[in-house]
RNA sequence: GCUCCGUUGGUGUAGUCCGGCCAAUCAUUUCGGCCUUUCGAGCCGAUGACCUGGGUUCAAAUCCCAGACGGAGCACCA
């Protein structure tokens, strides 16, 4: 790869990067909940644009909502892990919630440049006027009048709704979004975090964020446009304090095909609080935590979120796409296996090998056989049962007839010719008296039957089961109702 | 209603700023073939797209106008 030079990266280059000593940026998650699949955007974008330009990448929990999105105390560590599992590490990790001091010394500037009033007017009323381009009867009220009463705010001597901090901005800006937005809010619901449990008056995103922005040297924004307004509200607040408006990029949202469930930490708290989920990292949830309990490496899910480019249009993340990915980084390593699911037992007898050696993988003979024992009986999947007179081949063992009306298996003297001709497939086995295995999947849980070999894995193993797919090994001392739980990747 | 933004094959993307080299790139998907005692990988091949209508021009995916469709904001959410 080239060094330097415009020469295509994975992602477009960011705007005036040669205009900044060091390419700084932040990625702004709200601890709500852990991450679903389309957060996993953010790092992914900012982590790689950060490798690009050698620059420098701040974690920061913007959770100055204590009530309708109520940060989750757990949240914080797993997105940090989140972020390490798909291969970034942060330069830097702040809390919005440990800042509010900072916030409210920049409020008291604000105020005294006169960009600022408290306001009483409820939430209808002052969108009505605003609507109308109307400044509510608030805006004039003179510099020390809003101090005291932002002081008051401080203290904790209003109620939620009775009083706000607003910008004044341009009452009749041609864009409605943009008019007279509110900085600061009261809040009953105490904060979830200890240290700030005691603060009543929280600032609102355009204002903290733009804060911090500036004050962590923040350079390139990057974010979805449902924020598009924000930089348009925020830059009368830069304004106002003669800073520089970082350089900012937008992205549409995404959506990710192949899942029932909706992604969004709302909708996915509720099914997980009902029950209807088994947590966060259910194969059926769209989350970061899914993927990574399926053995879907991190690197594969950002390769895939980098390809959806920075365009501003909505975007549809196929799933085929990141296990197109993935395959390329764990096939090497997948160990081969046998797994049938759904079993059926079939006896086999007449003269036989007593066991089978497949390789361990195809591609690497060096690795070794595995070695399956036949026994008295073995189980095939429903689909691969030979009907009465018909032949299969035993993958690594050898080909079999259906004798005794179908009932049972008899090898037969074929040699692989029957195969090559196309006359009779090759299906996948296992000993009757094989470990039992729950795989997890998307479309709700399997059980089979495994060749022995499996439980000589460690969890966190990604095998490959031949003619099913990818599966991670999540636990070898299962207590369920298996002998080991797997999850399933991808074909 | 007001204000932004977008629209290239099934999906995503390149190209659009500075019109011609674009009968449109790459990836994925799907389907064939080769190889293979699976699947995958690999190799070969196929299908498949410039939202619509006008205009400018020798020439438009690219510029202009209009429209359609889609998204976002107009919160004391982030």
């Amino acid at each position: 790869m080239a060094e330097d030079e415009d020469d295509d990266g994975p992602l477009p280059d960011l705007p005036n990067v040669e205009d900044y000593d060091e390419v700084r940026m932040r990625c702004a998650p709200n601890p709500n909940g852990p991450w679903h699949l389309g957060s996993a955007r953010m790092p992914a974008v900012i982590g790689t644009y950060k490798q690009m330009y050698d620059g420098w990448m701040l974690v920061r929990f913007d959770d100055t909502d204590p009530e309708t999105k109520r940060p989750d105390l757990s949240a914080y560590d797993e997105i940090i892990e989140a972020v390490e599992y798909l291969g970034f590490e942060p330069d830097e990790v702040l809390k919005a919630s440990d800042r509010v001091e900072t916030y409210y010394e920049h409020a008291r500037d604000l105020i005294d440049a006169g960009g600022a009033y408290t306001c009483s007017c409820s939430g209808e009323d002052f969108s009505e006027l605003k609507n109308d381009g109307e400044p509510c009867p608030h805006r004039d009220k003179d510099v020390e009048t809003t101090r005291e009463e932002f002081a008051a705010m401080v203290d904790g001597e209003y109620s939620a709704g009775e009083m706000t901090l607003r910008v004044k901005t341009d009452i009749d800006h041609k864009n409605p979004a943009l008019r007279d937005w509110v900085a600061f809010r009261m809040v009953d619901t105490p904060h979830p975090r200890e240290e700030a449990s005691e603060y009543r008056c929280w600032p609102m995103l355009d204002f903290q964020s733009g804060v911090d922005d500036h004050l962590t040297g923040v350079t390139h924004i990057v974010r979805g446009i449902d924020l598009q307004d924000s930089a348009k509200r925020q830059r009368f607040l830069y304004d106002y304090f003669d800073w520089e408006y970082p350089e900012v990029v937008h992205w549409g949202h995404v959506q990710i095909d192949a899942y029932d469930v909706k992604m969004s930490t709302s909708t996915i708290k509720e099914l997980v609080d009902q029950g209807e989920l088994d947590g966060w990292d259910d194969p059926r949830a769209p989350t970061v935590a899914s993927v990574r309990r399926r053995g879907i490496r991190g690197e594969a899910l950002v390769d895939a979120m980098l390809e959806l480019g920075m365009s501003t249009s909505d975007v549809d993340l196929a799933m085929s796409s990141v296990y197109a990915k993935n395959r390329e980084y764990v096939d090497e390593d997948a160990t081969r296996r046998f797994l049938v699911r759904d079993p059926v037992e079939v006896p086999i007898d007449g003269e036989g090998p007593a066991s089978a050696h497949p390789p361990l993988h195809p591609d690497f003979e060096d690795r070794g056989d595995r070695d399956i024992p036949v026994g008295d009986a073995l189980v095939l999947e429903p689909g691969d049962v030979p009907d009465a007179g018909d032949r299969v081949w035993l993958k690594g063992l050898g080909c079999v007839e259906a004798v005794d009306g179908g009932d049972a298996l008899a090898f037969t003297d074929d040699d692989l010719s029957v195969v090559t001709d196309g006359d009779v497939d090759v299906v996948h086995w296992a000993p009757a008296d094989g470990p039992t295995v729950r795989m997890r999947t998307m479309d709700g849980d399997e059980h089979g039957v495994a060749e022995p070999g499996l439980v000589d894995h460690a969890v966190d193993d990604v095998v490959q089961f031949e003619r099913v797919g990818y599966a991670r090994i999540d636990d070898l001392d299962f207590d369920g109702d298996a002998d080991v739980q797997t999850y399933f990747a991808h074909p």
